[in-house]
DNA sequence: TATATTGTACTATCAATACTAGTACAAATA
DNA sequence: TATTTGTACTAGTATTGATAGTACAATATA
């Protein structure tokens, strides 16, 4: 997958990494078991210190987003939905209110806001629905 | 209106009052005129240097949320939704993108974060469709 | 006019964070 | 054994968030 990465954003180099693999996942173009560039050749790539990257993985290891081996490389880790419906959707609530506040300061419908979700929906992995009989 | 601050949190102080305040706003428990405390008033109840205060207030001030006036108080403005409709969906696909990102690791469908998403709606003051006769 | 209130501006200081730089080590591979 | 990979460590710089204290400017009120 390709990095894109700006320097004089607000939001950390680091996290900006962490946020674009996940987005990656979470849309398939990263899959489990897929490798990512070793950390110096993406130090090398996006011309950013290795620590930098490092930490990157790191914080991809610490959310389980990936697992490391030393000597091998990192590699995408399996999706792991945790726990229970409605806690799923307690981990949801952050951003759900964010995007509603948002919604609402620019004057956006309901409609107008679920419409915008579903465009965009298809561009993600997200879990098929048990169709009923 | 109450704001809750966590001192030990990730996000600064001045970015939990703007972030609150702008949700209140959104779901109408601040509205257009209201004073909101003075800088003083609420670096005491929240126990909070006043410069932090006033930085949180410049903050809404410099997105149009608040207007202040000095020796008055600091007062919520009109909300002003702006640009075209595409405009505005611009705005919004960070939070689209996070939303999704996030409903998708954490295994749910469409059709279940969709739900989640008009389960809140109800809170905010998002703008009333009209509809067709 | 005088006084109090309110937001603003300023300097200084402290702590934490983000990033860079360089070196070295440990585990896996070839 | 040599190479590759992630990891650990120290050190330093710049920026940010927050605190502390003082002073000023505009408004309202007595």
């Amino acid at each position: 997958m390709r990095f894109n990465i700006n320097p004089s954003s607000a939001e950390p180099i680091y996290a900006q990494i962490t946020r674009q693999a996940r987005e990656a996942v979470a849309r398939g173009t990263l899959r489990a078991g897929d490798q990512l560039p070793t950390v110096r050749e993406l130090a090398l790539e996006l011309v950013i210190n290795p620590n930098t990257i490092a930490a990157a993985y790191r914080e991809m290891e610490r959310i389980g987003l990936v697992h490391t081996r030393r000597g091998r490389g990192t590699f995408v880790a399996e999706i792991q939905s945790p726990a229970s419906p409605g806690e799923r959707r307690h981990h949801l609530q952050k951003h759900v209110d964010a995007l509603l506040t948002e919604a609402t300061l620019l004057g956006l419908s309901e409609e107008e806001t679920l419409d915008a979700v579903r465009t965009v929906a298809g561009k993600y992995l997200l879990r098929e629905t048990k169709k009923n009989g």
